[in-house]
DNA sequence: CTCGGACTTGGAGTGCACTCCAGGTCAAGG
DNA sequence: CCTTGACCTGGAGTGCACTCCAAGTCCGAG
């Protein structure tokens, strides 16, 4: 229940296994994942929630190295809360500015869908 | 007024111009872009105006491909019509998912923000 | 006539984020 | 004991979308 293989994790997480090593590699992660006797990874409930706060920074479009970043900030520990807050509220403005883009040049492709549908209104 | 050089194209459209030549080349144009004697390119105003077209695509996620796909469409001229509609719904689609998939990736951001927030506020 | 600067080309290079491969280990089932 | 399948590693490969380079052309200013 507290440890799952790679595969269950991939598949919990929606990510390859492949993923989750390069992650690991890549200092995504908070700590190396835990090994069983075999040198088979064992991933954790926590292990698992921090991921899920990657995928959520990644599906925001935030960068690798910022991820790297702000998991650096986490594993120092206490005392460095206010530059996670600022390394967070940063990526939520590009996130915001964003959103408003994309929805602004799908307002335009809407406007342009609409001219199709009233060109062959009964096709 | 017609007649833009390449670094005014690109100023206009907020490209560079190493990316409307890469455009052009990979067939994302409706046609090659109009020379002046000299070779150099000279941009019209229907040319901007496709350009920003695709631009909208672009910064909402479409592929190269599928621009190609939909420039090689309004190319052909009339009678594809319901098939460029289809393109773009397709499209529009996959960009109401992907914001609705940030959107709630964000709100759960934000909430993380909030705890950093309450932890330290008066830092 | 010479220079600087904007342009041209084909093709190579870059950065990002995976994604895969070869060769190996390990535990369980037949 | 042998095979199968899931896992391991370092390192190479992939796909995308640019981005840049070298070598050349053209034009206006001095």
């Amino acid at each position: 229940m507290t440890s799952l293989t790679i595969a269950e994790a991939a598949e919990r997480t929606g990510l390859t296994a492949h993923t989750l090593r390069y992650y690991e590699r890549d200092g995504l992660l908070l700590h190396a994942v835990e090994r069983a006797p075999s040198g088979h990874r064992r991933y954790t409930d926590d292990d698992l929630r921090w991921i899920e706060m990657v995928t959520r920074l990644r599906a925001t479009g935030m960068p690798i190295r910022d991820v790297r970043r702000y998991a650096a900030l986490v594993r120092d520990g206490d005392g460095n809360e206010s530059e996670r807050l600022a390394l967070l509220l940063a990526h939520r403005e590009v996130v915001e500015r964003q959103l408003a883009e994309v929805t602004s040049h799908l307002r335009a492709i809407d406007h342009k869908i609409a001219l199709y549908e009233n060109l062959a209104p009964a096709s």
